[in-house]
DNA sequence: ACTATTGTATTTGTAGCTTAATACAATAGT
DNA sequence: ACTATTGTATTAAGCTACAAATACAATAGT
């Protein structure tokens, strides 16, 4: 069972696909893993299935996951992919958090002293 | 003269407002600046003057500009107003890059790691 | 006073997303 | 072989946000 959330700022099938890829890359999701149907996936998220199915699309189009016909849905089992997914993935989340605090005339120093800042209460 | 730079991923007036958001904060756009009349700007931005004008109706919600009728627009010389836009604005971004990170399942050295790798051929 | 220039308002068009309702296709499990 | 369950395809409809086109309003500058 996993919890979703959904707000407006995006499409939502959108945020199907990241929070999915994030839980694949996070582990949580395993290589291998069945996934719940289609119709079962968009009742939890409280979605109509063909939203959900649009999101699966995009998954599998990126190959991380697979379909057996009539037997469901699976994360795949391909660890390298979902190694580079990872990478490719982060590295682009740091990009854009770089290039907008550069947009914003900070540099390095600036950046460690805001994160060292908000990271003291977390982790 | 400023260069924009307008993806499809995100409505234009929004990325126009944070663009022009980021010049202030980051002292592009000084207090008390004029700018230039909506339709330059939007023929500037290539965009319809429309578009611009919603932006600056966006920022003129949050006090950064101000207009004068038919004198036209000037940024705020408010420059308390600025700073805490900038604090602000900035706390935004760094909690949204580590809420992300935390999501993938990454660390404070994690990110550390990350950070050290990408920034260090810029700067 | 005129007028060009400024901001503003109103209306219309349009593209993408979401939901919905159905129908079809394949096969695992019995 | 049957059948329930799975994924897939199709069509339609409505909604919303955005963008575009146009007209209006105010006034600075002369």
């Amino acid at each position: 069972m996993m919890q979703w959330e959904l707000n407006t700022e995006k499409p939502v099938y959108l945020q199907l696909v990241e929070q999915i890829q994030a839980k694949i890359i996070a582990g949580v999701y395993k290589p291998g893993d069945k996934l719940p149907s289609v119709r079962d996936l968009a009742a939890q998220a409280m979605v109509n299935p063909n939203t959900m199915q649009r999101a699966m699309t995009e998954l599998e189009r990126d190959g991380l996951v697979h379909t057996n016909r009539t037997a469901g849905r699976f994360i795949t089992s391909d660890e390298e992919l979902i190694r580079q997914l990872k990478e490719k993935y982060i590295t682009e989340i740091v990009r854009d958090f770089l290039d907008k605090m550069k947009q914003l005339g900070l540099g390095r120093d600036d950046i460690i002293s805001y994160l060292n800042k908000l990271t003291e209460n977390s982790n």
